[in-house]
DNA sequence: ACCGACATGTTAGCGATGCTTACTTACGGG
DNA sequence: CCCGTAAGTAAGCATCGCTAACATGTCGGT
């Protein structure tokens, strides 16, 4: 299982076998599917793994000692930088359909009703303006989820970023998605 | 090979196999290499027929007549929708990087460029915040992109789109992207 | 009319894969 | 002590990507 994890972390979802798997691990071709019945149960819990991971560095992030914007950026940041640290493990979590449904929907649940909380809060101070909350969150999801996708997939102009180049670019975005381009 | 093309939309890659494209297309398992060296091969010229066809709704989308932001919307919606018809397609044009890599480098430079020329013409006209040209047009980018994977991921919030759905959504997520949600 | 080149297809087979079956262990609690 | 369960093994099945050797049809040139 840490064999399977390792190396799709630094292989890739499509360059694993259950025979390499074991020889790698040292037993037999057999052995692993006494630990999961499918390969997809296998990478299934790897995607849980990584989700379980991602999950506590967004946990981290959300320090509520912080204000809610602050908050969101730093869960942004940690979402982004996730995907640039681990690309393949990002991109095995998003395919496995139902640690991705969990994920995206159940536990992410709590982050979007805080940002929506926040919009709404924005909104009665006059700072935000009057859009659909949800249509605002989906948005900035949106942008953060495609700023993840942009680095795994290595779309030219964002390939090869360091963790550190992901964190600038991260909070760059979420402060203009902010602000606005203010095309009329 | 249009057996392939069909296949890999409805199917996806991953059900896709040599042998069973030769059985569809009632010819034998080996005939296939024929014409593609490789099952990648033929992936790829998938994957460019499927680039080739969006490239096409980009390019029907902008129309010289009407003016650059307008341009810039409806290559959005045109995007995002491709992805919300075709999502097998859409993922497998992303996960092919000679194709990724052409497309989205090359091909969408033009696409960039214009939006870049758009935002200094904002800028100087004072319409725009004075950012970084290129973070907002990779912002915009991944705006729109983020959507289509959201869409193509089947993201909770945003799964089975409709076509008319999805033109609504991305409208109305890059309107919002351009007012900013103005968070302070 | 013939012949050779070429495109296209065929059958048979290699090694690897996911997975199953039947069989050994090894160990820990009754 | 012994027996059930967890873990591993060996062997084999169907399928897969791919290759090799051979067949066939359709050309254009002589």
């Amino acid at each position: 299982m840490e064999t399977a994890f390792r190396l799709v972390d630094s292989e890739g979802v499509e360059a694993l076998s259950m025979r390499a798997l074991a020889r790698e691990a040292g037993v037999s071709s057999a052995a692993p599917f006494r630990h999961f019945a499918d390969k997809q149960l296998l990478l299934q819990a790897v995607a849980e793994k990584a989700s379980t991971e991602l999950q506590r560095k967004l946990d981290d992030a959300s320090d509520d000692r912080q204000d809610a914007l602050t908050q969101f950026r730093a869960m942004t940041v940690a979402y982004v930088r996730f995907a640039a640290e681990h690309p393949k493990l990002f991109q095995l979590l998003q395919q496995t359909p139902s640690v991705s449904g969990a994920f995206l929907g159940e536990l992410n649940d709590e982050r979007r009703l805080k940002l929506i909380a926040l919009i709404y809060e924005g909104q009665n101070a006059g700072l935000i303006p009057d859009a659909d909350p949800e249509l605002i969150a989906l948005s900035s999801e949106a942008l953060t989820h495609g700023l993840a996708r942009m680095i795994v997939d290595r779309h030219p102009r964002v390939r090869d970023l360091s963790s550190e180049d992901a964190r600038k670019l991260a909070l760059a975005a979420t402060q203009l998605l902010q602000s606005g381009i203010g095309l009329s």
